[in-house]
DNA sequence: ACCAGTCAGTAGGAAATTCCAACTCACCAT
DNA sequence: ATGGTGAGTTGGAATTTCCTACTGACTGGT
């Protein structure tokens, strides 16, 4: 990283891409919110060359947002957990997958179902914590805090 | 892409990211959802190379993601805009910028605010649209559908 | 003791991408 | 005629990825 004459405006969005958006990483985290996160079963399921999966381990373990633990010393064997940072993604995994679902298959077969403690098929939808209504895009209203930012009303 | 002996299971999230998934493009989506939907408007807000952005925009477009609308013959000039898919992935910025404000920010100074119609400021959290409670990760269970699926029990 | 196998990486070099500054082309304004 | 803007393209240097093979520590079988 030659220094940074870049990112010209101050956002939570560029900040969270810099750390989780490299390729592979988010599929990391799918594995380990899945309970699959030793280091083999790593690459055999996300199929990531190994040297590239070591370095974004340890820059995931950096960022507080994996934990590797040792699951058996005498063979030393370890195993990649999600901290509370890393489970609180979980969320960003659940919209894009159903994104996926949605838009990138035709036919309906989708290759993982959740199901919610409600007992159905989880829908995830990304609502206001505040009135639990949905967050449509004509019902937001983008109120930039700092400099840098210029917002063209929406105009359908 | 050199064929793709890759990708050992298949998966929704790992194909949505496919598309989305490489530098800038989420910022792209960011912007244009904005309204900023103009080139040098772009290279500007995002701060990408100018040829990495034309690469960029023309796969976004070819997705079906965004839509390239001329809003001047005469000086020909473009401006590029989400369609209906491309919206619907303003869930996964909204979701991915909380967690940007939560864990990258000790200070409380967000880049941005998000107005929610409801009157109260956006905190957007992901639920099942069916019983309208928050998806949790420990409510949730994963059932593969597909080849290639080893789950290994949450484990706290 | 010996051989095979697993896990968690590291090493080295070829291949693909990104980055950067400069350039084009079309047009408008003074 | 000169300068400026918008929307890119070009060429080469710098950086990352990808791939195959290798190591090292150990276990399990015979």
């Amino acid at each position: 990283m030659p220094a940074a004459p870049k990112d010209p405006r101050p956002c939570s969005i560029a900040d969270a891409l810099a750390l989780v958006g490299e390729k592979y990483s988010l599929l990391v985290l799918r594995e380990v919110c899945l309970g699959n996160g030793r280091f083999d079963q790593l690459v055999r399921n996300i199929g990531a060359p190994r040297d590239i999966l070591a370095t974004r381990l340890r820059r995931l373990v950096d960022a507080g947002i994996l934990t590797k633990r040792a699951y058996s010393e005498r063979p030393q064997r370890f195993e990649y957990r999600p901290t509370q940072a890393g489970l609180e993604l979980e969320p960003v995994l659940l919209t894009l997958m159903a994104w996926g679902d949605r838009h990138l298959r035709t036919d309906h077969d989708r290759p993982m179902v959740i199901e919610h403690i409600c007992g159905h098929e989880l829908q995830p939808v990304v609502t206001c914590a505040v009135c639990g209504e949905r967050a449509r895009h004509e019902d937001l209203t983008p109120h930039p805090q700092a400099e840098g930012w210029t917002v063209a009303g929406p105009r359908a």
